[in-house]
DNA sequence: ACAAAAGTGTTCGATATACACCCATGT
DNA sequence: ACATGGGTGTATATCGAACACTTTTGT
């Protein structure tokens, strides 16, 4: 009796000032009914990557996600039919996306990580290890960046980083270093939501990559 | 036929101011004769790092060491035989440790990462991914110090910084900020290897883990 | 008019970096 | 004596951290 091979994908997005996890719920059993990340067997001749975009696209909808590999599960009770070992992803998207529930999927769903229900299997560990890894993304790649639409706001890109990172930043440093990146394009458009309108900014990669080469590092 | 799953372990040790890695000689087929990172299959019911352990203790004798997940390697092709995922692990010890060829493994050796011979399936890409992360653990790890026996010199420290990181550094400035940090305990004893002796040190793992809750890092 | 969120500069301390000479030993 | 590698201090620039008020809009 072989060891069974899974991929799991854990994407987030930002939505209403909070991060949110892109969750299934279950249409069979094992945990049948229980939210889940969107996941499953991976094909004799498929790479790993393209078998967690795949059971992305099939139980959730999304497509054309960067998936980077996350940690690999192998406890060895970790489901409770059979061993099987799992190859979490780690996707970020910007709100938005349509999403549609397949076959195996009941719903879909985008779930703020704060008060998350109990998920399948260890599936809450493997959020709390894409979380950590998001963090650590944060000081030294585009993930901010992926996480909002093409244009967004300062005090919104800042509010993510203060969800992200779980603490509060300081407005005028933040704005100082984004500055001093060089990496953002101010529009000429205001997002007038609230109060004051806030001005409306786009990412520049070619300048990002350019700061990559010099080794250059968020400071948050 | 399901699909097959190995771990292997990459591990560096630090001696004669190069970064060498944990190699065996393979005895059987495929790829017999070629050298190769200590590793095979997962066992039906057996945890993903104890299978680690296990066939780095098997293939080498090497015991006792600190193993962390590193990375799964999946393309359906890096078998030749059939369909094999390996999920790697990375190890860091002292050098001189007792090494004895297992029965799978025909030998074992130490060898410099600068110059390797061709390696056996996509092993090769496994080190490098394994250096890159050491890169990284440099800067806010114990990783330095696991790679050195107890007692070091700083100028030996230094080498092995220089080594991993692949550019020089300053003396002077590497010195103090270690003085800084304060996690080296100097001791009465002189290493006298050429010419004038070098002080040796122990590293203090207590003040390191004060140093990690301040989120204070290595510059280097 | 007032409440709420957007926007804006300066100061200070810490630390990374650059840099050159003396010392102890073996040959 | 000399060659080799060990050991030491200072000055500067950069950057992260702390900190308060004005502006614009909706109600």
């Amino acid at each position: 009796m072989a060891i069974g091979l899974t991929v799991d994908t854990v994407v987030f997005t930002f939505e209403d000032s909070a991060l949110k996890v892109l969750l299934v719920r279950r249409g069979n059993a094992p945990q049948r009914g229980r939210l889940a990340l969107p996941g499953g067997f991976v094909g004799e001749r498929e790479n790993l990557e393209q078998a967690a975009l795949r059971e992305l696209r099939e139980e959730t909808g999304l497509r054309h996600v960067s998936l980077e590999q996350l940690y690999s599960f192998g406890n060895p009770r970790r489901d409770p039919r059979r061993r099987v070992v799992s190859i979490a992803y780690l996707g970020l998207v910007a709100r938005g996306r349509p999403l549609r529930a397949g076959s195996d999927a009941a719903q879909v769903a985008w779930l703020p990580l704060e008060k998350l229900p109990k998920l399948a299997f260890d599936h809450c560990q493997i959020v709390s290890c894409a979380l950590e890894r998001l963090r650590n993304k944060l000081d030294y790649s585009i993930a901010g960046f992926q996480l909002l639409p093409r244009k967004f706001s300062l005090p919104e890109l800042q509010k993510l980083y203060e969800a992200v990172l779980d603490r509060e930043l300081d407005k005028r440093n933040f704005r100082k270093k984004m500055d001093l990146l060089g990496i953002l394009k101010p529009l000429n458009e205001w997002r007038r939501t609230g109060r004051k309108p806030a001005r409306l900014y786009s990412f520049i990669p070619k300048k990002f990559e350019k700061l990559k080469d010099k080794g250059i590092l968020f400071p948050f």
